[in-house]
DNA sequence: GGGGACATGTAACGGGTTACATGATTCG
DNA sequence: CGAATCATGTAACCCGTTACATGTCCCC
């Protein structure tokens, strides 16, 4: 459902081609919104026809760059969409089902996957870590745009973090 | 891709019907793979013709519950599967796409929403705890069976605590 | 001019969501 | 009987995923 507001809020970002687009996802509003580049040429052909977006257009055919920019009824849309009220979802992990399948099994021993993701998750937050020192500075970040880009870093903080301390938790004694 | 999986657990915990088991996932396996009634009735009539289940044979037509119980087969597919390797999925949260489009767009006020969310996760927190209570009371849950289940909720309890704590953070000062 | 990297696009499938339809059961 | 409720099922649509295809550009 948010995919087309991801990309909005990164054309409006700076506006770009669909590779462009795909390759910025993979370093920021991917962290959690995760798309391949089919999804988002997909979206971003789709919200030309419902004009929300111009494509340049194009001489060459296929294998031409299009650059898209955002028009105003684009930014009216993800106005809308933003300000809207809005359940959070509830998590979806499938570990947490595989974990309540070895508690009926039995004879599932979970452990080594449990290390596997804790040392996902320790990376992730180290990752995450670097990039908070090196893009916030100690005291900065009271402005609204900086604040609010650093508190979807925090989010992404604190959940690796309670993942890593759930899986030592988990991991702490016993076996699985 | 786990919901056979949860519905083959929830049918070796105690064989059922969909409707009983749509009911069930409401308030235990749902917390982490939520699913409607169609979705499970279609796994279940896969699962079926894929003789990982049995249906018990129906006189009437359309609206006799149909009790269903896990064969071999099933139970052999949910040990693989509980066993295999499998990448942690990157969390997918469009609370964060909001942020960054209100980053991007600067009018837009996320306090009311970020409010409501905290009150949703503070309500989830205390939902999980009261079952904690009750259901692993102090030293108990060194038996296997018992861990595992007590470690689900642990997480549930883990992740709702991170929100919460996050929530209060993004509120805490200034204006969103 | 031919090979490789790059950008866009097509096709097919499965899961998730929503709306609706139909057969059984119960109870007034 | 007739209304309400419950259990099952059908249909349509969109999103996510994977595999593959086609066109352009660049550089040797």
């Amino acid at each position: 459902m948010s995919l087309p507001h991801a990309l909005l809020t990164s054309l409006l970002e700076q506006p770009g081609s669909g590779a462009e687009l795909a390759r910025r996802f993979d370093k920021s509003i991917g962290y959690f919104w995760a798309a391949t580049h089919q999804q988002i040429y997909r979206e971003l052909a789709k919200m030309e026809r419902r004009g929300l977006i111009a494509g340049a257009e194009r001489d060459g055919g296929r294998g031409r760059a299009r650059h898209y920019t955002v028009l105003a009824a684009g930014r009216r849309e993800l106005v809308d969409w933003a300000g809207a009220a809005a359940e959070p979802r509830p998590p979806r992990d499938d570990f947490m089902v595989r974990l309540r399948a070895a508690a009926v099994l039995g004879d599932v021993d979970l452990r080594p996957e449990a290390v596997r993701h804790r040392d996902v998750h320790r990376r992730r937050l180290e990752n995450y870590l670097d990039i908070e020192a090196r893009d916030f500075p100690a005291g900065a970040g009271r402005e609204g745009q900086l604040r609010l880009q650093h508190a979807v870093l925090r989010a992404g903080i604190a959940f690796e973090r309670a993942w890593l301390e759930w899986c030592d938790e988990l991991l702490g004694d016993g076996s699985a």
